[in-house]
DNA sequence: ACTCAGCCCCAACCGATCGTTGTGGCTCGC
DNA sequence: GCGAGCCACAACGATCGGTTGGGGCTGAGT
């Protein structure tokens, strides 16, 4: 199916003449003609009744009519959302289960006009992310980002939000029936987060947090993917994992698993934007202004050394 | 832009693969590959990322993706509609804004998964009403049956709903400021109803009412439209219309119009389904069981000497 | 009553496009 | 280093989409 053929179906449909709708499309009548003629032959059913004045629907064309036009809205959103120039405000975000994926969908479901599209780099590197954002290939990248002044000058970087995290463990694990954890809770618990490349920001993150609490996380190991560690920690009675409040994980319940909160103090991961300095898309600050709406980490909370907690106005529009 | 091309691309970014996608639709790998540049060329964007093994999807193309998914949807919906043999369930009302294209809608935003078609026969004859049931053009048609003898014994007719009316008036008619009327309050009043046809069922409903109620009303003088009743209304001292209470009309607070229900009795008109006899639409039943699922009209109600009062369950499937 | 204007469809033509077959280049894995 | 498995490019025939030209139909105006 043509969706020209399409277009012009609905323009002739609303204007009632097959030489109406041409000079808008600025073809033949004829051609119209032809266009609506393969797709009546394309759908098996006529869609106009032909009168000496012009054209009128039939009952099927008066059916097929708001799928039509269903059709070419559909078509103009998916042209604008990728056509350079004219492209849907874009962010990069690590996984689209992620916490920072729940958090724009959100977002979307409270603003459902907004063209948003959510997309992954797939690469751990934050250089490949600032080269995207720098390039123009997203509007922003939703990164934790250890050292600003590690980046070029030209990109801005925002603390944009705390993700807490909760403590996932199986069934027979001896913490599994606590309703929430204190960090001190904890301590000579295995804790195993695999897949974190040396020297990433999830390593610095995990370094921080074990002393600071004198944890025993390990980080060691490959990682077989996300379905095996949840395979792995439903069997085990000794080892548990942290993962973010907001991480949808795949049916946690069918493992038996259970999330368990962590207070006093709250730990949380910091994610921020990176975005360009110089004309960023306009519509990422309704955005930042979102997430600074949202209610802040509970307190007590420990953060990084890198990050301190959000405030809802403070740092906005800043660089850290 | 070509539908065929969208799908393909939607089969090649699942499997990551032109050759693969070309095998599931049937044409060769080069088909699939000119398809897609032909879909880059118009988007101005570069969809994949060709490797070795196979084919990777941009961030362009992943953006495009979920579009592209909706386009087939939307386009196979479009199809489904009004393809013979796989037809939506399609039911003819008088006009989209009564009060039967209003529950209809209700219907389908409590049910959105049905495929629900409302089109309009432009035909005041219920004959033609029989016709396109009869021929399969609509599954149901919407209508007001005075006498169910005298239809062909091929069609079925269900007494589904009863609209009451409401009186409407302008801001000036002495009955302005009434809360609720009685049916013996409208007497000496004059009701207008222009555009009624003679010896049609509206004709013999008034005719009926106004006897039993010893009203005035008026159906005579030719009929400019909804617009120029409203217009007449809001500037009279003593015209009144009736009108359904859910036939939902041009915004009629703009006039400083004001409906007025009618209770002790309600009045209220009585709607019926014309159905075939014989292989109806399965999921019209559904939809005459949601109707019988209503609230039944309040006591006492009035109806003409054709319509018994609907029960809940009483003649749902019967011939009446 | 006749013409004329304004629709639409059909026919002929032409260029672009689509699909095919045949080839070549590229990168893995053995 | 070789072959398997991809994708892109080239050439060719069939089809399609557009245009021009012409004809039929109906309703308005003279």
């Amino acid at each position: 199916m043509d969706t020209e053929a399409v277009r012009s179906f609905v323009r002739a449909a609303e204007s009632g003449q097959f030489q109406h709708a041409a000079d808008e499309l600025g073809v033949t009548q004829q051609a119209v003609s032809k266009r609506i003629a393969a797709l009546e032959r394309e759908l098996e059913v006529r869609l106009f009744t032909r009168t000496a004045r012009g054209v009128e629907l039939t009952l099927d064309g008066q059916v097929f009519l708001p799928h039509a036009r269903s059709i070419v809205a559909d078509v103009e959103r998916a042209v604008a959302a990728v056509r350079p120039g004219s492209r849907a405000l874009r962010i990069d975000v690590l996984g689209f289960r992620s916490g920072q994926a729940i958090v724009l969908h959100d977002y979307w479901r409270s603003h459902p006009e907004i063209d948003l599209d959510v997309v992954t780099l797939k690469a751990g590197d934050p250089q490949v992310a600032v080269a995207a954002v720098r390039a123009g290939d997203v509007d922003a990248s939703f990164r934790s980002v250890t050292d600003p002044a590690t980046l070029p000058p030209d990109v801005e970087v925002i603390h944009v939000l705390d993700f807490p995290l909760e403590l996932l463990v199986g069934p027979r694990h001896p913490l599994a029936s606590a309703r929430t954890l204190t960090p001190a809770r904890l301590r000579r618990h295995r804790i195993w987060v695999p897949g974190i490349a040396p020297r990433s920001e999830w390593a610095e993150f995990y370094d921080q947090l074990a002393t600071a609490f004198d944890l025993r996380i390990d980080g060691a190991g490959p990682n077989f993917g996300v379905e095996a560690l949840l395979d792995a920690l439903a069997e085990s009675a000794d080892v548990a994992t942290l993962v973010g409040s907001r991480d949808r994980l795949v049916w946690p319940a069918s493992h038996g698993l259970r999330r368990i909160p962590i207070a006093n103090p709250t730990i949380a991961y910091p994610q921020s934007l990176i975005l360009p300095r110089t004309n960023p898309h306009p519509r990422l600050r309704a955005i930042i202004d979102y997430f600074g709406s949202l209610a802040p980490l509970p307190e007590p909370a420990w953060l990084p050394s890198w990050a301190t907690p959000r405030t809802s106005s403070g740092n906005v529009g800043g660089r850290r």
